[in-house]
DNA sequence: CAAAATAGTTCAATTGTTTAACTATTTAAT
DNA sequence: ATTAAATAGTTAAACAATTGAACTATTTTG
């Protein structure tokens, strides 16, 4: 049996993760013209790592490969990325922004922060700092579990 | 110019939000055999409203009504919602949970729960009070944004 | 070297979504 | 009281994200 104040944070957790993330990703599409949601999200992750892999998309943003290709092959058409060669390893694709891919997100990331600053600025700095450490202690968590499965 | 330590938080949400959420989702999956994640917040949110209209649906997830409509239709033939008649007001249609949706749901909050709570209980009460509460605070500013739109 | 593992793609199917056009009903304005 | 405007919901066409199974090509391993 689960403790009682536990089952309410598990009740209010779920009640306004879901809200969040879904009013979040509405108010960023105003910003992301061609691009959707989850697009941005890729363009993101390749831009901090420069190049990385199908598989590697595929592990962190937690889908099957066949997700990813399907996502890669619309960022290739837009232009956004490209698809390079492994010297090591002839199996592998290497992802990479285009030059336009790497000048949108530049201009779109100054869009999108001026966003979340708006959200961000009714919070005390205190406030902000807790909330995402303890935000990036549940994605280590969660990291884990998949791990261990 | 943005304050160099709000941009790194930003940058920090950024990042986090987005794994969390997909990780979590498809955590979550695992326990909800025919219902998909989506599926499952809308049957959560109608058990909680007890009877809702598609209206109201597409205002809290903020999407299209014709989405609504789409998701219900599936709800519907899966038999976990009813669509019933308002006597006020004959264009509105009321949803609601049906015996079997209420079953299902009051069934599967209980392995979510469980799942929840095996991530929950490695953070503090205080941090997750913390946590939740500025999350609230995050879905109220969200939803300020909207109206004031 | 043969078998197993890995990287990625293809294809068919399902779900969630948007937009525009539509029906039915209610509210408001003159 | 009647008409015009607003509201609730649906439909249809299109696209994006996803899964799962079957597949090709390459590398690793026993």
């Amino acid at each position: 049996m689960l403790e009682r104040s536990i089952q309410q944070f598990i009740e209010r957790y779920l009640s306004v993760s879901f809200l969040v993330h879904k009013r979040g990703a509405a108010l960023m599409k105003c910003e992301l013209d061609d691009i959707t949601h989850d697009q941005y999200y890729v363009l993101r992750y390749i831009h901090k790592r420069g190049v990385c892999t199908s598989t590697e998309l595929a592990d962190v943003f937690a889908v099957n490969k066949s997700a990813i290709t399907a996502m890669t092959n619309r960022l290739v058409e837009k232009g956004m990325i490209a698809r390079g060669k492994d010297e090591d390893d002839r199996r592998v694709i290497a992802l990479s922004l285009t030059e336009k891919g790497r000048k949108w997100l530049e201009e779109t990331e100054q869009n999108v922060y001026e966003l979340v600053e708006t959200i961000m600025t009714k919070l005390s700095h205190e406030e902000i700092e807790q909330f995402i450490q303890t935000y990036e202690k549940l994605a280590m968590i969660l990291q884990e579990m998949e791990e261990n499965k």
